[in-house]
DNA sequence: ACCTGAACACCGTTCAAGT
DNA sequence: ACCTGAACACCGTTCAAGT
């Protein structure tokens, strides 16, 4: 059997979903295909190239184009497709999170927060840190509500609940912080 | 040569410190104390727990203790603690995320936040929500400013700077976002 | 273009045995 | 109580060679 690059990929999804990141090694991929490891070198330099590609992956697969046009709704339904996303696969928060921090793929939702945020009028030397204050949070909530979720641990630090409603609230608070910092909106003590 | 747990602790950290966490190995920690990496497994059951106390450690010595009275600068001073303590030391953002990720240790900077936001009156439903929406800042952007950092990598994301003042807006953000929802303050659109 | 087979230089962890 | 030595079951990656 001989495969290219997509075949690959939809694979490496395939074993990220049913035995979680730790078990996505090249060597078990390369025996899910039916395949030496050494032979996924020849469609990609190295494992964390391959890795980014499957997290691009996750990320299109978890498109659903129509956005709102008010600023904040725009905002919350880009944070909410890649949470969504991201849930949709074991570990997909997780994975997307680390090829993001080794500077791969995943601009995606950057770009579309700051032009969101841009066409919102709040001003262009704040737009990067709001942008990335709202992937933190994401990104962060994800993250611990997938492995908080299958470890089934109460989780040492609290166990107070990660679920729809407590995501909506966290991004509440991040976009009203933004609000905030518009300038337009004023907060009274 | 005898060690006993701190010993080994603190080895690790001159080891996270010199050569960074993918170097923190049990074999290479066995190594820089002239042992043979199974005497490892006399102090900690494994290498999760040994990093958790690595991490703990991390805090610890970045304390600063005095506290301010008001509730924002409160929050403001755990969070700026918090990450100054994890960027003293190379990848310190990395392994406290990480060891935090599978629920060990790292619970002071939660408790200290979730209080801060009780004592500021704010409604207890709401407290775990924000305080982790806290956290979540935090830790992304240090370990962002980290990596972003040592990497030397312009980073695929975006260039912006992370810097001292980039955290403190951010955290404004946070901070602001959740004074709106505590509801004293309100928001004119 | 795509793959094999073998090797290199590593991992974390266990366990009987030593002092 | 603390450590050795050897083993077990893995990793990612390289590279000559095959089709």
């Amino acid at each position: 059997m001989r495969y290219h690059r997509d075949d690959i990929v939809d694979r490496a999804l395939a074993v990220l979903d049913t035995y979680g990141l730790a078990d996505l090694t090249m060597r078990r991929l390369g025996g899910e295909l039916g395949v030496q490891p050494s032979a996924l070198y020849h469609h990609f330099p190295n494992k964390q190239q391959l890795l980014a590609a499957v997290a691009d992956e996750i990320l299109t697969r978890g498109r659903r184009t129509p956005r709102p046009s008010a600023w904040d709704e725009r905002v919350e339904a880009v944070c909410t497709e890649l949470r969504d996303a991201m849930l949709a696969y074991r570990d997909g928060a997780e994975l997307v999170a680390t090829v993001r921090s080794f500077g791969l793929g995943a601009a995606t939702p950057y770009d579309e927060l700051a032009a969101a945020l841009a066409d919102g009028g709040l001003d262009a030397d704040l737009v990067p840190t709001a942008a990335r204050t709202l992937l933190h949070f994401v990104f962060g909530h994800a993250v611990d509500e997938q492995t908080h979720l299958q470890a089934g641990s109460v989780g040492a630090i609290d166990d107070a609940p990660r679920d729809d409603s407590d995501f909506d609230l966290g991004l509440t608070i991040v976009v009203d912080g933004i609000r905030v910092l518009e300038g337009g909106p004023r907060v009274v003590r």
